[in-house]
DNA sequence: TTTAGTGCAAAGTTTTTGCATGTCC
DNA sequence: GGACATGCAAAAACTTTGCACTAAA
């Protein structure tokens, strides 16, 4: 059922020949959406999205965004990220990378690992189906927040 | 920032002792919530769980079961698992596990992988800020889902 | 020309909130 | 008794849909 050594990685691809090979259009709006996307080493949320890409197309409507990332998810081409309670945020980084999530703030950075990449997808896994990528995500705290921890426990300790 | 040799690992905790801890109520909607939950092989949404509930308490509201589960979450009672566009979805298990989540139909299951909970967390991670805890999600497709796509692949070759 | 894609507005879902009442410690 | 929790209902937030129009191929 899987490839026998399938690895914690996955491989980079493009929008025009992913739309092209996949039969549909390479309409301006898909192209501005993936663009603001890939330029971003940020991991924003279908809202802020929908604002970069006003600034260049005052027309382009809310729904489309929903439609083209959701889209560009079935694609491939995209990948998403859930902090905490939050709202979906997107992802165009499709080289092998995995993401630190800071509880408190649900800020996402990326980091790679060749290690974990070249790390053989476990038996147990495989057993329960087709393998397609894995992810790994860090939980905890990004330093802002660490600090903004610390500084309220002094507080507090000062009140007792 | 970090404990030199952080693993991908957590550890159990119960809900009694937890609650008391941080001063918080012991009230028979959050005993049941979790009891549901801690029972349940199964990874439930807010929905379903709320349904369960509703067998033995049938007063208790939806607003209530999304503040508990809240709640369960910042006291680490529980994690959240995302399979696609999806609901939240609740897991007591507090062992270190992982998931292997299907991309077709959502359905989650756990897998276990000790050499996995035993990787040191790289270096690059820990970078980012105080590590808590790790989660790795394998994704693909379950025997059902293969078994789907196999038959629609082919009617399709039929139909040409 | 044909068919996919878009925008708009409306409907559907899911989640959160305010407030009065009830209950655990 | 007092703070914490709950239930209810209403509001807010988020997402999806139907349809007529537009624009790629």
């Amino acid at each position: 059922m899987n490839r026998p050594s399938a690895r914690i990685a996955t491989k980079p691809v493009r929008v025009e020949d992913a739309l092209r090979r996949a039969g549909l259009k390479r309409t301006p709006q898909r192209l501005e959406i993936y663009r603001l996307l890939a330029e971003t080493g940020d991991h924003p949320d279908i809202e802020t999205i929908y604002r970069n890409t006003r600034r260049t197309m005052t027309a382009i409507s809310l729904d489309t965004v929903y439609r083209t990332l959701d889209l560009f998810r079935e694609l491939g081409l995209v990948t998403t990220v859930r902090p905490r309670p939050d709202r979906v945020r997107f992802d165009a980084n499709t080289d092998p990378h995995h993401h630190f999530i800071c509880e408190a703030c649900g800020s996402i950075s990326d980091f790679e690992d060749r290690t974990l990449d070249d790390w053989p997808v476990p038996e147990a896994a495989r057993a329960l189906g087709f393998v397609r990528s894995a992810r790994v995500d860090i939980l905890g705290l990004c330093p802002n927040c660490v600090r903004a921890k610390k500084t309220a426990k002094k507080q507090s300790m000062r009140r007792d």
